[in-house]
DNA sequence: GTGGTCTAGACCACC
DNA sequence: GTGGTCTAGACCACC
């Protein structure tokens, strides 16, 4: 499958959105280990942002063993699963605390949560 | 107890984010029945926005019989307590469908959503 | 102490060679925990290089926790004992990798090379 | 066996790396008496350097009675067996000096270095 | 073409 | 003043 990237919004830090893109797109599958991101000039022209920034993105994925970058070739997508799985579990993680911070300022209880989830499920 | 609000971020309608703060403060119960908003000018200087935009708020909010306002006097909450469980279940439906959205594309099951959510759930 | 820095040479990146610096002085303890470095700005005009270099580097000192920077303020050394002991002895490692690789290639057996080592001690 | 050269990097001049590079096969082994180098002409050609700075590395080996080089024939090796071991050791001495530095900067006593030296030893 | 480094300079938030 | 982000653009090595 072919990476797709949507245009960075809001106040987060460019860069950062990219990652979390990355990411998000791996847990999803969406992405798999082997497949190659868009080069760094491709990506800025695509996002109309600065390549220094996507630059800055596949760095920190690199860093973090996600991506793996050879000379001169575009970046591939490193992650083992069970670093996919985990980046899987953390995203869940993530969700489900928001939605629990939600439910419970509004006054509902862990039944009741589990109700209106079941509700809205699909 | 007295509303409190933040200054409007983002992208959204200023007009909206006020609006959703009250909704919000009542589905909590940090604002009740009976209970005084500043005044138009009073919240506009708070948020440094402008009066109108204030006014298009509480409108808003008058319209959906949530607040009332009596002839120069401030506005009062006026919803009833249907109306508030009302909010509170469409806040709680908005934050379920959020958290069930990520959790399926996630590729996560109920079973699985469910047993995330209790893990988080404190 | 102060940290002391020199002006980059040579092929390697200006940013590692900051890196470098820094991890030396750690493990050569002209640098403690606690000790403040100099500002990005304040090290670029010294080192007559771009700030964006120096954030570099003081960006990857904070990846291993080598360095903490607080808002408005500036950076510190954050490095543990432990870190600090393990950056030493990697650089003594690597010292001696080389120093064993040259003497090697030279016909050296680790008994000769010792007694080299002993005569050029002091 | 036949003389290799590397291509000249660095700030180093590039007629010291030469003499440093035979120095160093010698010292290795990888160059004995009796054995030719290339031409002036033929290892210009393959450093992509000028003749005449060849000519400066070959003449200062000369001097040094390592080279020797008969009317119109290829420059010989010859170099005493004596003067080949004292250059092993002074190679040697250098590499040591360089590492006892770098041991006592970090702070190691005679006993550690070689403890870790032994240890990378191989 | 690919990625990597660096400079110059703007603008932001925080204090 | 401090750090953080981003753009624009140059120049490098590798292929």
């Amino acid at each position: 499958m072919q990476a797709e990237f949507e245009k960075p919004t809001g106040n987060e830090p460019v860069y950062l959105q990219i990652v979390n893109q990355v990411r998000c797109q791996l847990a999803a599958g969406r992405l798999s280990p082997g497949e190659p991101l868009p080069s760094r000039r491709e990506l800025a022209m695509t996002l109309e942002i600065n390549p220094n920034t996507v630059q800055k993105a596949y760095k920190i994925l690199e860093e973090q063993g996600i991506l793996s970058t050879a000379q001169s070739s575009h970046s591939v997508i490193s992650a083992s699963d069970e670093q996919i799985a985990e980046i899987r579990r953390s995203l869940a993680r993530d969700a489900a605390r928001e939605f629990a911070a939600k439910a419970r300022s509004l006054g509902l209880d862990f039944r009741e949560a589990m109700r209106v989830l079941g509700d809205e499920w699909e």
